[in-house]
DNA sequence: GGATCTTTCTAAACCGTTTTAGCTGATCCT
DNA sequence: AGGATCAGCTAAAACGGTTTAGAAAGATCC
């Protein structure tokens, strides 16, 4: 009585066998009603709550997700993506009773390791962000059998599930502004190159470009981090012909670039447009508001969460696809100097 | 074979039994060199780790610890401290074989129900953040029997250890360094007033301006968001006396702020002195640079990691201390007009 | 009215570790 | 030489659920 109530506490007091209390806490058939009650009211009694490590043991499951950050620290001190992100995700699996695990590591290398510790009865699946180039992961979750879902879809033809965010209306929503108030040399200042999304963001915009006849504008790849942003940014106005308007992968950088392209004494928008991508919550909030294109991660999280929950329910998984990031108008553009 | 060799396939391989291959791996005496050397062999050739799963079930440990946080998604969208304190916690217990559970949850209710069942089979200890005043959650875990850690102690007396950070040294320079310019109206928007940290950098506040012999300023309780920090600017300057100087309780506010003082066709610092608190990755990027206090993020989460696995470890842990947070000063201060 | 199905439930096996109790044979001590 | 001690190992009992095989009791069928 002192410590924590087993299954076999509950069964003794309703007067039945371990097996029938099993049976009425699954919901599972062979209890008749009045027995079902009986042993609800004894757990209730005893505030009996299975334990998550016996039944991992016996049911091979572990009611947890994994989700593995392979990210250097400092790309994580001002990340605007995982935090909503991961509240999504939380916000899903909360009430299935599974929770998050989550792994930061250093490199690909330790990532291998950490999904193999992951598959090791730690987490009945996971959900793969940033997925890049040639990814060996697909690869290394089918092996290890751990069911996946995918952020944005790897290459054709995989067993995983994705969730998918098509960039390419906000990119293109974007580059119709800029070009429509007149520019003509648009830099992008991407995240590096090896990210998919990264690459994606690009294309948009190289086609873009191209669909309006301008000749391609510059592409620095950078790192997401407001100091690679604002190199970026430097280099981009050290010698001309300067560009009028930038379009950043993240906010991040849009940030660090407009306050860069102040320091050097020009005007935002005036004589240079920025946009950025994510519609991080300061966005709104800088002088002037930052134009962007939002993207939900919250959303996505939830999409995420969901998707994987109905595959380890044994449902056929296709491929998710959510509503596109949006363009959000606000102050950051203007006519060409 | 095909399935995951278990510790009977290993003993059944080195030809011993399945306790001295446990008690091989886990280091324990009883076991020759020799014998240990073959176990280690049958070990490496079957590719045997031994499943969580049983281990948690066989020796009540769970080898994760559990981080539950009680914030509206918003309060989420642009948290810079939580990313890279989880980064400090991982790198920390990642190669002691551990990993970290998350939770979030949207109040106090959901709260106590989510270190219950973390409680309950599914984390070894939990490093509990962001106390509040009255904070109900030493005593709950206590109750629980839950090992833990605080950020920051919450009152006096409690058998739970804290690893604290300082802000008191941080928060006084901030204030020298502004009264030592010349400013005598200086202004202070906090976050929630129910949270320890916020009270405390408030006192600090209070407590400079007192012995400058300073007339008390004005205090906004905001709520972190940008949005908050804005409004909460835009309310100081909205009607005289204005103050001279912002001190804010995080960059977010501070940038929010900065820009909603542009914004009134007002010049930070020239018109304004403003100062932040963390030192987020971006504010070294704002046009002018924020001026702030750093706190170190990753140093906490891995100092409270290693303080609750010494816990564990059953060693007797005493509170932490940390550096104190450093002034960081840069351009966004100036003497008052 | 007996054979056959269902339904409801029990007993016991099982999941893969850790841990305890106890069994060996060698060594030490007097 | 013979008992105590010890390291090195084995066998088996936990841990707390799930799951399977099968028993007991009713309902159904011809």
């Amino acid at each position: 009585m002192a410590s924590k109530p087993t299954i076999s506490d509950v069964a003794l007091r309703a007067g039945v066998s371990k097996g029938a209390v099993s049976f009425a806490l699954n919901n599972r058939p062979g209890v008749s009603a009045g027995t079902r009650a009986r042993i609800l009211l004894a757990v209730d009694e005893l505030g009996f709550t299975p334990s998550r490590a016996a039944r991992a043991l016996s049911s091979s499951r572990t009611f947890a997700f994994g989700l593995v950050l392979a990210r250097r620290p400092e790309m994580l001190r001002a990340d605007a993506f995982f935090p909503p992100f991961i509240a999504g995700v939380e916000q899903v699996i909360a009430p299935a009773g599974m929770s998050l695990m989550l792994r930061f590591v250093p490199d690909a290398a330790a990532e291998k390791v950490a999904y193999t510790e992951l598959a090791n009865g730690r987490v009945d699946g996971v959900i793969v962000t940033d997925i890049r180039r040639r990814d060996p992961r697909p690869a290394l979750l089918t092996g290890l059998g751990l069911p996946a879902v995918t952020l944005n879809r790897p290459t054709k033809r995989l067993p995983i599930a994705a969730v998918c965010m098509d960039d390419a209306p906000g990119v293109l929503a974007a580059m119709e502004h800029l070009i429509g108030l007149g520019h003509r040399r648009i830099a992008h200042v991407g995240g590096p190159r090896r990210y998919l999304h990264v690459d994606s963001r690009r294309r948009q915009w190289a086609t873009a470009l191209a669909a309006a006849g301008l000749p391609p504008g510059p592409f620095l790849e950078a790192d997401f981090t407001a100091a690679g942003g604002a190199r970026a940014t430097a280099q981009l106005l050290q010698a001309p012909p300067l560009p009028t308007a930038i379009l950043y992968a993240n906010d991040l950088m849009a940030a660090a670039g407009m306050a860069e392209v102040s320091r050097r004494g020009l005007r935002v928008p005036h004589d240079l447009s920025i946009i950025g991508f994510d519609d991080s919550e300061l966005s709104a909030y800088l002088h002037p508001p930052l134009t962007t294109i939002r993207t939900d991660a919250f959303g996505w999280g939830q999409a995420a969460a969901k998707a994987l929950l109905a595959q380890l329910a044994g449902e056929q998984v296709t491929d998710v696809h959510l509503p596109a990031g949006v363009f959000v108008l606000r102050e950051s553009t203007a006519s060409p100097p």
